[in-house]
DNA sequence: TTTTAAAGATGATTAATATCATTTTTTAAA
DNA sequence: TTTAAAAAATGATATTAATCATCTTTAAAA
C-alpha cells in the first residue's frame, strides 16, 4: 500500500484512491527524515501529496534562520500555492519524519483543475482560508509575547499531532514560535513547572489544554 | 467621472471602464476619511474596487490593537479573499483618506468568475502571490528588529504612495510596523537624524532609499 | 560498547523595546 | 479666533528576550 491518506476537505479527496484519474498520473516515493521536497527560489515542477508523515514549510530570514510557516500532516497537498503565482517558490519544504509522498506534475495538475470545477473551488477556498489564517498569524507575531506565542503554537501542534505527542527538535519549535532556541527551552521548563505540559525527552505532551488556551488569549 | 483607476494587472482591468459587463453591475460611492468598508467577523456581501484613495486592511489583536496587513491604493480590489473561503471576514478595511469606491455584489462577482477564465486565473494568481508575500511578512515580523521593520515598511509605503509623501498617523504607521507608537516616533527621529527621511509634520518623505534598503536587509 | 557529534540545558549579561507619565504641538470644532 | 480634543513628542523606568559562553545529556556512528 502506498496512498492511504484521507481528509474530509475537498482538497484532501484529491489524493484519494478513488480518483482513478489522479492515481494514474502520480508517482509515490518514500522520503526519509530531513529530506527536502523543494527549496525557496527554485522553480516549481508540480505538487506534493503527503500520505504519511510530517513536513515543515518555512522561509529563511536574512541571517539564514528558518521561520516555519506551516507544518503539514497526512492528507495535505504541499506546494500548490506557487502553482498559480508564476513565481519561484517563496518557501522551502522538508520532511520532519519518515514520510510517504506522491508527486503530480504541474501540467497534469493544472489540466485537472481546468476540467474539474469542484477541485478548482476547493483550491480557491483553501488559498483564501490560508490567507486569512496568515493575517492572524502576522498579528500574533507582532503583538503577542513569546510566552503567549508558545502557548498558541503548542495548541496548533497539538491539533496537528493528534493522538501522538508533539515531536520536534527544540530548534524547529523555536523557529515555529519565532524565538531563540534558549528562550524556548526556558519557557518550556516554565510551562512544565506550571503543569501545562509534560516533557518526555524531546516529545511534548499537553496536559492542560484549558490553561494553554487561556494563556494564548483565546 | 467616477471610475478612473487603472492597473497593469489582470485583476486591475476588472474595474476598468472597458468592461461594460462590470460597469453595469457596480455601484460607486464617495467615502470620507476613516470610514469602514467592512469589519472583521461580519459576513461578506461583495467586493470593493478602490478607484481613488487609500484603504487600510487590518486585524485586531486580543487587546484591540490594530495590526495593518496591507494598505490598498487606486486600482485594487478589496475583500475578494473572503469570497471563496466561505468564512466571515478575518480582517477589517477602513479608508485612510477620502476615497471613491465601487461595490460589486457577491453573486455578480462569482458569476463573472465562472464565465471568465482569464479573470479567474488572475484571481488565483493574486491569491497565490499574496500568500507568498505573507510568508515573507511573517518571517520579517519574527526575525527583524523594529528598526529593520520600519525601514522595510517605509520602502513598501514609498511604493504605495508613489510621488506623494507618506501620509499616515504615527499610530497607523506603528500598527503597520508592529510596534508601540512611542517606539515608532523615536525611531522616526533617528531616521531623520541619519538623513534617511524628512518629516513634514505628519508627512514623511524618503530622501535616501539606498540606505533604507541596506538597513531593511535586502 | 566506546567514541563523537548533535541536541538540550543553564547561567550571566546586554540590548531592545514596551509601558507609564507628562508635555507640547497640531488640528478641528465651537 | 478661541477653545477643546486629538496627535505627536519626550523622559524615566521596567521587562522581555537575545546573545554568548559553557556544560550536560542524548543519540548516532565507529
Amino acid at each position: 500500500m502506498n496512498c492511504g491518506a484521507r481528509s474530509s476537505s475537498l482538497l484532501g479527496s484529491f489524493c484519494d484512491h478513488s480518483l482513478e484519474e489522479v492515481n494514474s498520473m502520480k508517482t509515490c516515493a518514500y522520503y526519509k527524515k530531513n529530506q527536502p521536497l523543494f527549496v525557496e527560489g527554485s522553480l516549481q515542477r508540480g505538487v506534493y501529496c503527503l500520505n504519511q508523515g510530517k513536513v515543515k514549510v518555512f522561509t529563511r530570514g536574512d541571517e539564514g534562520k528558518e521561520q516555519i510557516i506551516h507544518i503539514a500532516k497526512e492528507g495535505e497537498i504541499i506546494g500548490f500555492r506557487a502553482m498559480f503565482s508564476g513565481e519561484p517558490y517563496k518557501v522551502s519544504a522538508t520532511t520532519l519524519e519518515e514520510s510517504n509522498i506522491c508527486f503530480i506534475a504541474k501540467e497534469d495538475f493544472l489540466n485537472m483543475i481546468d476540467t474539474n470545477p469542484a477541485l478548482r473551488n476547493g483550491i480557491m477556498q483553501e488559498l483564501s482560508k490560508e490567507l486569512g489564517d496568515r493575517a492572524v498569524f502576522i498579528t500574533n507575531m507582532a503583538q503577542k509575547s513569546v510566552r503567549e506565542r508558545l502557548a498558541f503554537s503548542l495548541l496548533i501542534l497539538g491539533d496537528i499531532y493528534g493522538a501522538e505527542e508533539i515531536n520536534l527538535t527544540r530548534e524547529d519549535l523555536a523557529n515555529f514560535v519565532g524565538t531563540a532556541t534558549e528562550t524556548l527551552i526556558r519557557l518550556l521548563k516554565d510551562f512544565k513547572d506550571e503543569e501545562m505540559i509534560e516533557i518526555h525527552t524531546r516529545k511534548i505532551e499537553i496536559i492542560n489544554k484549558q490553561k494553554l488556551l487561556h494563556l494564548a488569549g483565546k
